[in-house]
DNA sequence: GCATAGGCGGAAAAGGTTTTCCGACCAAAG
DNA sequence: CTTTGGTCGGAAAACCTTTTCCGCCTATGC
């Protein structure tokens, strides 16, 4: 062991007043000449910029953020723990908050209302800039709390206040975009297969579906099947739907575990899809849509998008430009096989 | 509009002066009071906190983070945009670093070298007193850089430099958990199916199930099947399985996916699951593995502990006493039906 | 040659907390 | 009564950058 590596010290990073000696300047001057403000000559400007980087200076954040009160942090607080709806939600954020040179802070709140003020807290002793909550149901959630210094936006589950800034996803329209499918390709006795009748997705989306068949003169199949968002339920109520309304061409799943539950079901009640039946579930979650039988067409609801507009919806308020209100975010078809 | 609902201010944060004020005494005690430094007279601190709850003051996190260097801040960086893999492992982090009272910045790096330093870089500059670094596959990975000011850990995808400190499942352990259940369930003539040779884990857990294998005094009943993590690939090996090895009687799967589409190629192959043969996946992602036919006995890697361990040893590393070198998390396993 | 203006860069304050040092006051001991 | 020691709380520095003045020097105009 050398006492070169022996002693190898974790140098400290280099601060203004480093470059400042080393550039022969005032501190005061190399943050005038690095963030373009002042008037200095050229030449310094450039003498400091060589010793910046040189010393591979760049300004510490904490003390920036003392003195501005802006920290470049939003918080994110996730009611799940990061699900299937809330990560492509993040995602959509983080790249919003990318252009800005934002970060997040993750904070899961699992539902629970007192850690949900717990972090909301530490959210704010941490002075972010604004706050964005996702949520994992599309039901609408009591707001975070009243006259926050920071603005905040809802994303997929909107707030109860209509006041407050919400983004979510077009849900009739959602329901719309299938049904229109299916009438295209041909269906006309369609039915609905979906999820508990206490989630307001499985209302909205029946509503959307009865809705959109009405403007083709059309009506659904028998009532909406209500159950469960498992594929378990998809098979059950196949089954049932078969017995009930047996000549069926055509079903509209809530969502895609659904779907794929129904496609086995159908399928090995001795029907062809899509031939017999056409199939259009809702989300498409890919890995299950890709994999079922046939591969499923189904609606996106246009998460990560809605995470993009929440961020820049955030960005725009923080910059003192609020939109509040609710946004739709309307979503498009994946036509797959089925 | 009343005027005092017109002038209704954003009230300014509470700073440790107006407590100060409030209580009679300098900022300096009230600081002492609330973090229970210095000598102070019970009487004084009782008041202090009261003028504080009065007030609502907690303090700036930023001001702290300025003096003492520390920020309680991590940064998690993953390499792929938080998917099945990256999740769990996050959620225990986020466990670890709770209890910490820590939070975590969440960064994407797309497994794009440009924006990991970018990332980093920001982290750096942010002052994060460490860094996690979350892969999505169990190949080792090229260390984030050398000679950083802060500890870093690699979670389930541990770097190739063996002094790093890195969190990894035990991917043969995993495949021996599967063996043996199967052994013991009275299976001997057992194939393995799994996805890219490329990978590491489908390589692992072959060479661990062939090890396990030959513990029993048995081998594989043909050579692994490697392929895709795909469903679809599943239900072709499974075909392909049965005409090379028709007389088998257990599958292991390098993933549940994988394992799924087994099940349904065997089961309409004819075959009875459970009775005829018994199947084991690897992963134990829940929405697949319930809704398999039968629901899928699977190996659960431990993901969620890998997360929570890589958090603790970033704590522990945090506070002088780092761990460095490879550690292993043992999965086990969740019998359901198959 | 002197005064004025403008260009350039320095000095210092501000931001909110923690911590060290120091001083003041009180009580007890000599 | 004086000294000593201990208890309590205040003053001020430190953390690192940004920004606002302010002053100096030079050049130009009279």
């Amino acid at each position: 062991m050398t006492d070169s590596t022996a002693s190898r010290a974790m140098t400290r990073r280099a601060g203004i007043a480093d470059v400042a000696a080393l550039a022969g300047v005032s501190p005061g001057t190399v943050s005038k000449a690095l963030n373009g403000r002042g008037s200095l000559r050229e030449e310094t400007r450039a003498r400091v910029r060589a010793a910046a980087d040189e010393l591979g200076f760049s300004p510490s954040t904490v003390a920036r953020s003392l003195l501005s009160g802006r920290t470049f942090t939003v918080g994110i607080i996730t009611t799940d723990s990061y699900g299937r709806f809330s990560i492509p939600v993040m995602r959509g954020v983080e790249d919003s908050l990318g252009v800005g040179e934002m970060d997040a802070f993750l904070c899961d709140s699992r539902d629970d209302p007192i850690r949900e003020r717990h972090h909301l807290r530490k959210l704010l002793d941490r002075q972010v800039d604004g706050i964005i909550v996702a949520g994992r149901r599309t039901d609408a959630r009591r707001p975070l709390s009243d006259d926050l210094p920071v603005p905040v936006v809802y994303a997929f589950a909107r707030s109860t206040d209509p006041q407050d800034c919400s983004v979510v996803s077009d849900e009739r329209g959602a329901a719309r975009l299938a049904i229109e499918h299916l009438v295209k390709t041909g269906r006309r006795r369609i039915a609905h297969i979906t999820g508990p009748q206490s989630h307001a997705s499985a209302r909205e989306r029946a509503a959307g579906a009865a809705e959109a068949l009405a403007e083709f003169g059309l009506e659904l199949a028998g009532d909406p099947l209500f159950g469960g968002w498992t594929e378990v339920w998809g098979r059950f109520a196949a089954a049932q739907l078969l017995r009930s309304v047996p000549d069926i061409d055509g079903v509209f799943c809530g969502n895609d575990v659904v779907a794929r539950g129904v496609a086995d079901g159908l399928r090995e009640s001795g029907l062809n899809l899509p031939e017999q039946v056409g199939l259009v579930g809702t989300d498409n979650w890919a890995v299950l849509a890709e994999a079922a039988r046939p591969p499923l067409t189904t609606v996106d609801l246009g998460l990560e998008e809605i995470g993009r507009r929440a961020g820049d919806l955030l960005l725009a308020a923080i910059d003192g430009n609020p939109a509040p209100g609710t946004h739709v975010v309307h979503g498009h078809l994946v036509v797959r096989e089925s």
